[in-house]
DNA sequence: ACTATACTTCTATTATTCTAGAAATATAGT
DNA sequence: ACTATATTTCTAGAATAATAGAAGTATAGT
């Protein structure tokens, strides 16, 4: 994955918020969870957990699925396993690294 | 690690030239760099990096040890692996899950 | 058409971050 | 003491982000 996409996801990830709300629907697992659900198990009102979720869905971390009134939002495993995986490719590659070893 | 710890740290990496300068030393290797190569390397203004190593070092991403005049920015690999496990942890506790499979 | 539910978009306020020049500090050599 | 090098801290302007109430939109049931 590219430098400046990684970064635009690892910001959306830096706020305690939406790091919390991706949490929430990554341990949900992969059916996701509806919106409602999502501000009720983590108290946030309303527009501000819109707000975080569309800059979610801006970096490609969530997606949502609409049924009928109810919004799911699916967590994507893959834009954070590129994620992860972009963090540990950049790893010494000019050298050894005590990293591996772990 | 804690929610908020690694929420800071993400953001930390969240910034394109945080996270070329992480980059840079991570790719170097653990003995790390003078902050006047990175700043050669990555071309960027003096106060500017300044304030982004402070940053990283505030969060423990890297730290600095002087050698007379020189300061090197050393990466801190278990900070970063630590962030690595944390983003991996959360995955599926309610349910089967897509990215362990990968 | 009317009402309820589920959510989003608009709006504005407050707070934080980014950037970089200028001034300051730390160490070393002469 | 003086000068050079290496880097930080000070400062301030411009940009971006966080928060949440109020108003709007989408879907469904009556």
């Amino acid at each position: 994955m590219e430098h400046e996409d990684a970064a635009k996801r690892l910001a959306e990830l830096g706020n305690v918020t939406r790091l919390a709300i991706f949490r929430y629907l990554v341990t949900v697992g992969p059916e996701g969870a509806p919106v409602g659900e999502v501000q009720k198990a983590l108290n946030i009102p309303g527009s501000t957990l819109s707000h975080h979720i569309a800059r979610l869905i801006g970096v490609g971390l969530i997606r949502q699925i609409r049924d009928s009134r109810t919004l799911y939002c699916i967590p994507q495993y893959e834009a954070l396993n590129e994620l992860i995986e972009f963090l540990m490719s950049e790893c010494c590659t000019q050298s050894r690294c005590n990293s591996a070893t772990k």
